[in-house]
DNA sequence: TGAACATATGTTAAGTTATAACGTCGCTGT
DNA sequence: ACAGCGACGTTATAACTTAACATATGTTCA
């Protein structure tokens, strides 16, 4: 990676983190179109991916959309809490139940290579609010 | 759900289960118009959708693809292994982790609703296809 | 039976997500 | 400076998914 590509990928970090809730590769392109109109579609989705390979953004399998990462940079495999109400994303880390997951699919034999975790439901504000109504 | 309903939903789930390996939706329809040349996308996405709300099929949101589920029809989530070589995937429960997942979420008062675990890697026989290489 | 209602499909169209291919430009190191 | 690499720009298209409304089939009940 050179310079012109840290460049590109710190701006699509930069929009991913101003928002709370994920986003969709074509609402990243439509934020920097903003600053360059001619941004295509492969140059945002080669971003992603470096940064993805980097750690600092995860990829919401679920909802064919990204969030840069919480915590510290981690290539470890994030348990992501996504609000079906809000969009908000919560990420949580344990290697321990990673390791269980991988006991089960070991079982027959299976390698796991990459860990996918995502549970959908309500956040607590959204269940408080609900609550109140 | 009428007679025609149950006929569709048949229809897609014996391709299905004709396939060890999972299938996007547009293979499906590709089989399906061999008898049907006029079938469309959302007739394939809607019976599906009921297979899926059934448990008779899981979708497989890593891979924008569905399979038959494999164990008795059930609305308890999978842990899905996939394998990346052959495609091959293998289905297991654990009501254990289940709740340990939904423990770990709802730490924060998130309250789970559904999960997706999958997970990527290398079944036994690829594995073992590599290493005779 | 046959009219009325419910439900699924047929059809058209478009929206959304992702990648292939290839030329060009800018960055890096010597 | 300039060779070579790597990322971008551009065009085009592939792949996935759903909206909307008309039509046909199935079901129910008088």
């Amino acid at each position: 990676m050179n310079e012109r590509g840290k460049r590109m990928q710190a701006a699509v970090l930069a929009v991913l983190r101003s928002h709370r809730a994920p986003m969709s590769a074509y609402e990243m392109l439509g934020c920097l179109r903003r600053e360059n109109p001619r941004l295509a579609p492969p140059t945002i989705y080669r971003a992603l991916a470096a940064l993805i390979e980097r750690g600092i953004v995860h990829r919401l399998e679920s909802l064919n959309a990204f969030i840069a990462c919480q915590r510290d940079r981690h290539r470890q495999a994030s348990i992501l809490s996504i609000c079906d109400d809000c969009g908000e994303v919560e990420e949580n880390v344990s290697a321990e139940l990673l390791k269980e997951l991988s006991g089960i699919a070991g079982k027959s034999g299976f390698a796991p290579a990459r860990h996918v975790v995502e549970i959908h439901g309500q956040c607590v504000t959204c269940g408080a609010e609900e609550e109140r109504a």
